[in-house]
DNA sequence: GCCTTAGTGAGAACGATTGTCAATCTCGGC
DNA sequence: GCCGAGATTGACAATCGTTCTCACTAAGGC
């Protein structure tokens, strides 16, 4: 059907990844870019494009697009969700067996096969709450 | 603490609701516009960018994101969350109070105030699956 | 080592969205 | 009804994230 896609080990790819792993948070193709170039990395940023959508298509990376722009994570492999702090970007990944059921019973319900689903929740973490408070006017 | 922010009615801003009523499907601000022209309107491009943002600002219409590109639909005022057909976009608004419930609990368990979510479901809806089975090779 | 060809990087090109700004409308006050 | 302040409009330019192009480099099977 697909063809398997054969794929090189470069180390400009392998940069990536462990860029995106030594980050916790989700950041988008650019930042990530910026970030390895101040360590001396002189990747282009189209192989920063490129290897992020290669990590996102072989499971590596979850990719999601916040207020515009997509923005990457190196995640567990197996299915999940997250909790994101919309100010600093910390995230939690969240297991919701019952979610999960919920969309497939949903979609079969209304006669939807093949259904997929995005639950992502978002929020500010403890701590850019408390500095948030701390600093209000 | 927001400015009420005055909003003057005029007949453009009627037009772009009217068009965005008139489908049942999410749809770009670009296709909307083209579908205004096709029916006579004069409305300007970036009209109709700014009704639609204004509308989703007053919960008038959904918005989300799909493919790069912002799509809005005219939907029920109160909170509720969609299964789409990523074929030809027919949408069903769903209401989920138990998934409601387990967003909050799960920002709360995590220590994160101001909690949001995003939660759709995609999947082909039974005429296309139909349509495609039909015409598959 | 040699060869085929995927991968790379600099820059151009793209496309959705937003900004600019003079002309035009809304609408509260008269 | 008529005014005037200021919101709104529309043509167009400008942004900006992302993708494309293409000459060059370097995996990796032999
Ligand atoms: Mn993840
Ligand atoms: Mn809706
Ligand atoms: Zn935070
Ligand atoms: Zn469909």
């Amino acid at each position: 059907m697909t063809a398997p896609a054969p794929r090189r080990s470069t180390k400009q790819r392998e940069a990536v990844r462990e860029a995106l792993e030594a980050s916790d948070e989700f950041v988008s193709a650019q930042a990530l870019h910026q970030a390895m170039r101040a360590e001396g990395s002189t990747v282009g940023l189209a192989t920063v494009y490129r290897a992020l959508a290669a990590l996102a298509e072989d499971g590596e990376a979850d990719a999601l697009q916040s207020a515009g722009e997509l923005l990457y994570r190196a995640c567990t492999k197996t299915h999940h969700h997250h909790l994101i702090c919309r100010s600093c970007g910390r995230t939690v990944e969240l297991e919701a067996a019952a979610v999960e059921r919920w969309a497939g019973q949903v979609a079969a319900a209304h006669g939807f096969i093949e259904p997929d689903h995005v639950v992502d929740i978002f929020g500010l973490c403890a701590e850019c709450a408390a500095a948030r408070s701390g600093s209000a006017r």
